[in-house]
RNA sequence: GUCCCCAUCGUCUAGCUGGCCAAGGACAGUGGAUUUUCGAUCCACCAACCGGAGUUCGAAUCUCCGUGGGGACACCA
């Protein structure tokens, strides 16, 4: 039995975006759960508009999600010489051929075709047939090298997710392999990149269905074995539209930016467009033992946020407060916040953490702890009424030299609301705003108990004068 | 336009070799319980097989047609 090799093949034209993530993840779960290999390619020929910085990019973007290769990354720019002696080769055997048909010529040709209803394609002027007489190649032109595509008969492949698919030959045309300048281009690169690193399946988007039957004709020129293909549909927008950079198609790194932890997001992502059975939640190891090709939905998916914040609230639950602590401090100090030793972060953070979505909110949730807080007027004026203040002045003084812990704070609060015959929020609310400026946090004495003395008493003497 | 693919609750989906489905789970929504506010948690509810033929004792599951959606038609990947 042969190994499993996968591979994922992004182009470094821009970021890695949730698509892309999601092929990845799915190419390199199939390797990991058939003790393969994954190896990442980065497709770099379009010189034009491939970046460093988006090769970074997409580095970044995998590293973050930890989906590790086995291999690579490998860059096409740098296998130039072997796709050129695979032309030179093809050349030879007359399974290729040059073609001096000019761009212009090209556009004239489709644009008439169009018009009569037909499918733009190269109708084979230069190609080489038997007892045929080819035009006098032009003078001063360089060629482009043309893959010379069989006339009749059909490509058919099982799809390993969208299952038989069939394309008729004479649909196909001859396809540039190589342009005027000598460089290869993509489905003729994809092609030998993909024998040569002995890829078994390939896992890719379904943008890549139709180039699927022009790859296979020339594995077969090349007499390569034909690799399983498996394509997996897009993801759409939030909206139910195709991703686009207004929306939802951005860098993964992004992700991080707006406070997603990247098992939420594998976890997301792993469970859009796959299933096993109900689960809902689960481990990377646990999806790496159950992801198989079965149970992919060959429809699109439409990204569901609010999903992903579940899974992102949940994940944040479960994670060490240690490990929180330091993302959030990165992301209050990006804000210009010093985080002070005084309330400890993971504290803050351990108290917290179970009524946030993102890493973001949490630190909107810590900052006041560390800031000088201004409650509106409004509020105070709406909490802090003529019947909770003196109530609050007698429980300052008591804050005093009460033991500085939670359930001894909490005692005396209810002790003077039982005295003044006030309910719990009456008094609370007040303290909240006073505190943190908002009526919305956990329980009260727990927050004050975060709070070194000294500041609760500074922050209440403020506005009870 | 031509070719290819797709089609179950608002969303992600279970359903795969037809009966166990008067269609299940999850997110969202609604209502309730709990609560020191919010949140979290727990419980309940709401909600779908695109349409039409056909095959069959029986179809969400198979076939065909239609409709709708998407993708591809570059010297881009």
């Amino acid at each position: 039995m042969t190994t499993i090799r996968t591979r994922f093949a992004p182009s470094p034209t821009g970021y890695l975006h949730i698509g892309g993530a999601r092929t990845a993840l799915f190419s390199w779960a199939y390797a990991r759960r058939h003790g393969g290999q994954f190896i990442l390619r980065v497709e770099d020929t379009d010189v034009e508009r491939s970046t460093p910085e988006a090769v970074q990019g997409i580095l970044d973007g995998m590293d973050w999600l930890a989906l590790n290769y086995d291999e690579g990354p490998f860059y096409q720019m740098q296998r130039m010489d072997r796709y050129k002696a695979v032309i030179r080769q093809l050349l030879a055997e007359g399974a290729a051929y040059y073609c001096y048909t000019s761009p212009e010529e090209l556009d004239a040709m489709r644009e008439a075709q169009r018009a009569r209803g037909e499918k733009p394609r190269y109708d084979g002027r230069w190609r080489p047939e038997p007892g045929k007489t080819l035009p006098q190649p032009p003078e001063g032109v360089s060629p482009v090298v043309r893959f010379r595509n069989p006339e009749t008969g059909s490509v058919i492949w099982k799809d390993l997710v969208k299952g038989h698919i069939s394309f008729e030959n004479a649909e196909l045309d001859d396809l540039i392999i190589a342009r005027a300048d000598g460089t290869p281009t993509y489905n003729f690169c994809v092609v030998v990149d993909d024998w040569d690193m002995g890829i078994t399946h390939v896992i890719r988007g379904d943008d890549h269905v139709n180039n699927t039957p022009r790859q296979i004709n020339i594995l077969k020129a090349l007499g390569a074995t034909v690799p399983q293909y498996a394509h997996l549909s897009m993801i759409l927008g939030d909206d139910g539209t195709k991703l686009s950079k207004r929306h939802g198609a951005v860098s993964v790194m992004q992700y991080d930016d707006n406070g997603y932890l990247p098992e939420a997001v594998i976890n997301y992502l792993a469970r859009l467009g796959w299933s096993h059975g109900d689960d809902e939640i689960f481990s990377v190891e646990q999806f790496c033992q159950w992801f198989d090709l079965d149970h992919i939905t060959p429809s699109a998916a439409q990204f569901n946020t609010e999903k992903l914040n579940w899974l992102n609230q949940h994940y944040i639950k479960l994670a060490d407060n240690a490990r929180l602590a330091a993302s959030v401090r990165a992301r209050l100090q990006a804000r210009g916040v010093a985080v002070s030793d005084a309330p400890a972060l993971e504290a803050i953070v351990a108290l917290y953490k179970e009524r946030v979505t993102t890493l973001n909110v949490l630190a909107d949730e810590a900052e006041p702890f560390y800031i000088d807080v201004h409650p509106s007027a409004e509020l105070l004026g709406e909490q802090l009424t003529a019947e909770a203040t003196p109530a609050l002045r007698e429980l300052m003084e008591r804050f005093k030299d009460v033991t500085w812990e939670a359930p001894a704070i909490g005692a005396t609060i209810k002790e003077i609301i039982g005295k003044h015959g006030l309910k719990m929020p009456k008094l609370a609310m007040p303290l909240r705003v006073m505190l943190v400026g908002q009526t919305h946090t956990p329980s009260v004495d727990a927050v004050v108990a975060l709070f070194p003395r000294e500041v609760v008493l500074e922050r209440m003497g403020r506005h009870l004068g």
